[in-house]
DNA sequence: ATGGTTGTTTAACAA
């Protein structure tokens, strides 16, 4: 099974690049974020042109929201809320073989990184809290994925230079503690790590600001694919499509792929 | 220290 996870930056604009990016990769999985769409508007007959004929969607007007497209069966659509709030950022679909699939946005978390003068940065870091206390009631044992814009970059080599980045948001200490505590909750594997040295810079995100964001490349990862110990040794492949970042009204998020042998 | 770019929705706001 090939799964790919994809901050799209508005699904609307930029169907021509999902089109560009399934001739390319072939996936069998298709997960979304930041699709800004309400479910009503939500293009679903050109995906399923596409060959997509099972679409789960979890939007809002304007703001957030994600979507599963997908060639194979999808059980047990549910949609997860978090901090008290009505939003549209996590759903998760049982997949053909028993495999829970969980399609997460976390919250970006605003420009100033203290969560006492930051509302943005205080519901990212209890958004984090909450996921950790839920996921340490689940059971590990059992076969998940965990895909989605996590809005954290962890390692220093997940940024272009840790050192100018330890106060910004996305790589401050406080948040790749609260980002390891998600992760431990429920012995998560970073399936992309697992297959890519953890000492190789390693990027998914670059900003629209630069002139030009490969010759400077500062970038982050900011997107992540997770899975529990029973698909760990499934792991055949991992990869960042970094072209789609160069593609016409590109996102400025590139897809992060991986290959299951389930 | 500041500004740089997009999308949504129409003057900001979010990222």
């Amino acid at each position: 099974m090939k799964l790919v996870t994809w901050n799209i930056n508005s699904i609307r604009p930029r169907l021509h690049l999902i089109e560009r990016m399934v001739a390319a990769e072939d996936p069998d999985v298709i997960c979304l974020q930041e699709t800004k769409v309400e479910d009503g508007k939500f293009p679903l007959e050109p995906l399923h042109a596409l060959g997509f004929a099972h679409i789960e969607q979890f939007g809002m007007k304007a703001y957030h929201g994600v979507a599963i497209l997908s060639r194979l069966p999808l059980k047990d659509h549910a949609r997860h809320y978090w901090c008290d709030i009505d939003d549209a950022r996590h759903q998760s679909v049982t997949l053909p073989g028993g495999i829970e699939l969980h399609n997460v946005y976390l919250p970006s978390g605003g420009d100033e990184p203290d969560p006492e003068i930051n509302p943005k940065f205080a519901h990212k870091l209890r958004f984090m809290t909450e996921q950790a206390g839920w996921w340490a009631t689940q059971d590990p044992d059992r076969p998940r994925i965990l895909v989605g814009d996590l809005n954290v970059a962890p390692l220093e080599t997940d940024v272009w230079s840790h050192k100018q980045l330890l106060k910004v948001v996305s790589h401050t200490p406080v948040e790749v503690e609260h980002f390891g505590r998600m992760q431990a909750a429920h012995r998560w594997v970073d399936a992309v790590r697992a297959k890519i040295d953890p000492a190789e810079p390693l990027f998914t995100w670059w900003s629209y600001r630069a002139r030009d964001w490969r010759a400077s490349n500062r970038g982050r990862r900011l997107d992540h694919i997770w899975v529990t110990p029973p698909l760990a040794p499934k792991i055949r492949a991992a990869r960042v499509a970094m072209d789609a970042r160069d593609w016409e009204r590109a996102s400025d998020h590139a897809p992060v792929l991986v290959e299951l042998d389930v």
